[in-house]
DNA sequence: CGCAGGATTGATATCAATCAATAACGGTGG
DNA sequence: CCACCGTTATTGATTGATATCAATCCTGCG
């Protein structure tokens, strides 16, 4: 597995004041204060490259990153290459909070597109709770919210049916692309393979290729190698049992 | 499902300078400042009676918890009554951050044994921020533990199999337990039934049962009710698969 | 002593993993 | 444009693990 460079993160090409993110839906504003810091805060940026680490389970982190734009999967693994994904990671989600409290990461990250980062220095982590309390906070309702995919994802993994959890898989990736601008209409394209569904959902891939196909009879998905196309969301959400949680900005650092 | 009494948390027992956590090992201390606002910040204390819930999936807390004593679940249901329990509770973990960004718990806190609750007030959390950012980075700490437990959960139930899940479940409580004196050597008092953990561990109460029994005919580990006894840790460690991490005094609030 | 909740065990049914091909697709070089 | 190749997707057959069903057995308690 071919490592991204982290250590020579590129020079600016986005200032704080015209992050690719404030160009996507969804995003609370920041005030001037908070540009301040994080303009002191960010480091550069820095491409990793489709398939490579970002993080390494059992390595230290040197930096935290804000994804502006790509995907990514988080996952650990065991020793004989059994492989649970964790999560998904798209465009505004922060990444390294673990490396920023010291010792190694309990799990990698990688990149499933081209994947842009915004680059933060770890050691000027405490900074952040000292000089900006209100980013501080932000942080923490990051950290809430992924705490909440986890859950849901444990629920899934634990007790939903086959059926059920690769329709939950589905509506929860569309929508969290949707919020981000990254789906057209009925439309998403999901830069990942069915193997890739099948870590995520603790099934193996044939069973996983199977189920998909069920959905797709019933009609209420289709798709043609990435590009999947939503026809029936009510469904889905039924089947998933999806819990609806009110919209809110969301922060980002 | 009877309710905790949140709304009448009785008067103080234990000041901040005679929290009961202090006499814990693994606990890290206060300074001066901290300690001040921490007895300002907290609003009493609470009991929550075995069996009753502490907070309820779908409501809105108007409480934050930390655990002074006792064994608690977190846990998430569908409606058919298939139940997940997402992680165990114990004391010093801090219950109810989700509730303090705003919006309705995504799942729910029941308390194992009686529970002692140290009271804060939701509406004084932002304050926590502003006035001691160093105990708003432990919050921070404390909850990417959380995150990390979360994320061995995951990988469990999705990948491992069912004696490598029992072994994981059992090390871990014994562990987490032991580390906070809960435990004696090889002994430790487990509070809960084999349905509590057969649903953490995504697997039927059967199957729980008889992959308990292999670990007892293997002689790894053995029981008399709640009454654990890990005999052989190594090997509990190998059929786990468990990653060592460095222990280091833990925060809390 | 009898009851209730929990634990244990054996028998059977199902779901999902594995094995094994084949097919579709995308990219490459001629 | 076409032949070739590697990756991914798809499908059917079989195996295996786990769920479910159904007793029975403990054990602590009233």
């Amino acid at each position: 597995m071919a490592y991204a460079k982290a250590d020579a993160p590129v020079a600016l090409q986005y200032p704080c004041e015209r992050c690719p993110l404030r160009d996507r839906p969804g995003f609370r504003d920041f005030s001037e204060d908070e540009l301040a810091f994080m303009s002191r805060f960010k480091r550069g940026e820095l491409v990793a490259a489709a398939g490579t680490l970002i993080f390494e389970e059992g390595t230290e982190g040197a930096h935290l990153y804000t994804i502006l734009s790509g995907w990514g999967i988080r996952h650990k693994q065991l020793s004989d290459g059994r492989r649970q994904i964790l999560n998904f990671v798209l465009p505004g989600d922060f990444i390294g909070l673990q490396a920023s409290l010291g010792g190694a990461m309990d799990h990698s990250v990688e990149a499933l597109t081209d994947v842009l980062l915004c680059v933060f220095e770890r050691d000027r982590f405490t900074e952040l709770f000292d000089v900006c309390p209100s980013l501080a906070f932000d942080l923490t309702w990051l950290s809430a919210l992924e705490h909440r995919l986890l859950d849901g994802n444990l629920l899934s993994v634990g007790r939903r049916t086959a059926v059920e959890r690769v329709a939950y898989l589905i509506l929860l990736l569309y929508r969290r692309a949707r919020a981000r601008g990254l789906a057209e209409d009925d439309r998403v394209v999901f830069p990942f393979t069915q193997q890739h569904m099948a870590d995520a959902l603790g099934m193996s891939l044939v069973h996983t290729n199977k189920t998909l196909a069920r959905l797709r009879d019933r009609g209420v998905v289709s798709w043609t190698r990435n590009r999947f196309r939503i026809h029936d969301e009510e469904r889905l959400a039924a089947l998933a049992e999806w819990e609806p949680a009110e919209e809110r900005p969301r922060p980002f650092l």
